[in-house]
DNA sequence: ATCAAAACTTGAACCGGTTCAATATCGGTT
DNA sequence: AACCGATATTGAACCGGTTCAAGTTTTGAT
């Protein structure tokens, strides 16, 4: 029984946890994953001693440091993590999200696991698709994994997430939706007013017509940037015909229902897409419509599409910061591991138009100026 | 002393588990985090019995499952998984890949954490940003985290990370690059068939000068590509020129190391991209440089970029079955779950040319057959 | 009614790192 | 040599879910 412990009386026997093809002399080197009790016998020092040369608590001698360090390289070891979070904190941050496939969630997700890479963490991410029953289910897994705290890009009704959160007192940071909830910290772009300046940017070009397409009405953040719409367009002097339509750009409807906006009475001169997937899709219809742009209509889209300044003409965009949308959720969310009673903030940054070639005055415009020989 | 633990004789003693807002009456129904002890003294039955209950274990009566699922109702239980993981399985998977903001590993992501959530597992996802180095830290995490088992998108140079997930026996597989190590599986595209029919097909168009544009040649991928497009270019007459090329594609020096191709004395006349970050950056490149394509030069890229439809004219591409790719890394890693001892397998898998029109004749091949009149 | 087999229940020990009260060691004084 | 405070070390209890040997109850056949 030479690999049993330290004398400690035990009643289940695990099998000797020698790495495979390791004959009996070189066993103690090959410990498959040994353990505090492992290093502590090796270096014949106690296992308090082991955990506080772990965590670099200088009220270790220097020579038994040196011996415990010796013995750690020796046998291999590598601290479990799962043990130490049943303890205290676990250093795992919980990353909710809609999708990845998306370049924005994409480069999120980096952004995080950069921050998190660097300060001892990790980053455990699951996905919503936008269901408000499967956030629930996946955020309950997060917390049950012990997460110290969650960055959450919530569906359109993450209430009972939020409660669950709250419940089991759970720090979280709420990314790009903002609701009214005060229990939590958000971090946001300025949506209503992003929308707001960009649709005052295209009026001002002349548009009277304008097409806002979006996946989902429901979305605090589609929301928001509807409220900034009719505000812009409310305040246009003639008035303003604005349209909303909602669709999955994978869907064949949505091209119908852009065909249909084409077909109508007041056609749109103005096109914005209120996400990369939206974009990608409506371009991909206009081509096969063969309708032009910016000679036929106008298109603008949120959520800067990475091939946004290579298709022909290129497109303009509402560019997010999302890298510093993503610094300061985290360092949010850190703030509030550290005080966890300190009040809630709401953080909102600014996005900003990128002017391209996609936007330009519509057709009549062209024609009146034409026309009029201006 | 009302939230002491049954008789258990404890030494420290946690303060009292209750929610913010509780008053004493709620506090039964209001634990912050409730456990097992908490279940089975509400159900008035022993933790074993619980434990059954929570792991379905049919050994239970009717009468004390139906105790026990009321009482986790009524105190909100959530299982804590990192204590579960600490005796056995901790169902969660690591993944460990070069970046995520590439669209290519992020529908990889997004698959297995579709696959992950379905059979009750989470994802763990690190980034080595192709350093091995790096790659070995975050692996080193991933294993101390006690994941059950790693995917891993290798860097150029991955043999001490391989080692120690031999060392600390965590089952893996390995995605996209092939290792001559036989320790492990792998699910890869054959990237020297792919490589060589592609060229085959631009050799057959015409094109005798070639140019390879690829961001690391340490990658096994990347060799096994420049060796299907030696094969291919080296079985063609008369012969072909095929030089390679590599770069960051967000750094200047690729647009002047591709200007300088295009001065030299045999300048390619078809380019291929090894990624889709390079082929955006080469697109955006030649616009600059007010290159056509195909009439200058004709474009294919790998690892079809979401764009590579609507940028015009659109872009030929090798698409690799990447939901494919996800479904069979995983699939294998959770036989090898089942059966660690099993001979470790390698996966192949095939990729396809997606002829679009940004491949033609070489100019040149355009202006002889004018001549011939053919 | 009797009893053995089958079905169910119990709870202390366990996983591995951390904590902290108790104990041991050391340097410096008198 | 005796004593004291400071510093270093020890190891049992702990986190919470799981396990299984031992104990209890039920079932069913006699």
């Amino acid at each position: 029984m030479a690999w049993q412990r330290n004398g400690r009386p035990r009643k289940h026997f695990r099998r000797p946890r020698v790495a495979q093809g390791a004959n009996e002399d070189q066993a103690v080197n090959l410990i498959e994953k040994p353990t505090v009790r492992d290093v502590a016998r090796r270096a014949g020092v106690a296992v308090g001693t082991v955990s506080n040369v772990l965590n670099g608590r200088s009220i270790v001698s220097a020579k038994r440091r040196t011996k415990v360090e010796k013995a750690m390289a020796d046998l291999g070891y590598v601290p479990n993590r799962v043990a130490q979070s049943l303890r205290g904190e676990s250093h795992v941050i919980g990353l909710c999200t809609p999708v990845t496939s998306s370049a924005y969630f994409a480069m999120l997700l980096e952004t995080f696991e950069r921050l998190a890479s660097g300060q001892g963490y990790e980053i455990m991410q699951v996905l919503s698709h936008g269901d408000p029953a499967l956030e629930f289910r996946r955020v309950e897994a997060l917390v049950g994994r012990n997460v110290d705290g969650v960055i959450l890009i919530p569906t359109y009704d993450p209430q009972s997430t939020l409660d669950l959160l709250v419940q089991r007192s759970t720090p979280a940071v709420i990314v790009d939706q903002v609701m009214r909830d005060r229990r939590f910290d958000y971090v946001a772009i300025d949506d209503r007013k992003a929308m707001r300046d960009a649709i005052t940017h295209v009026i001002g070009l002349g548009h009277r017509s304008l097409l806002y397409m979006v996946r989902d009405k429901r979305l605090s953040i589609v929301q928001r940037r509807i409220e900034g719409f009719k505000q812009a367009a409310g305040a246009a002097r003639p008035a303003v015909a604005g349209a909303i339509i909602q669709g999955d750009p994978d869907d064949d409807l949505f091209a119908r229902q852009i065909s249909k906006a084409f077909a109508s009475r007041h056609p749109p001169t103005a096109l914005i897409a209120s996400n990369s997937a939206i974009a990608l899709s409506l371009v991909g219809i206009l081509q096969a419509m063969n309708v032009r742009w910016p000679d036929d209509v106008s298109l603008l889209a949120f959520d800067e599409p990475v091939w946004a300044a290579i298709v022909s003409p290129p497109l303009a965009v509402v560019r997010h910061p999302i890298q510093q949308i993503a610094i300061e959720a985290w360092s949010r969310l850190m703030t509030r591991l550290r005080s966890p009673d300190e009040n809630p903030k709401r953080i909102t940054l600014d996005a900003h138009l990128v002017a391209r070639r996609s936007l330009a005055p519509p057709p009549y415009t062209q024609r009146d100026s034409k026309a009029a020989g201006v």
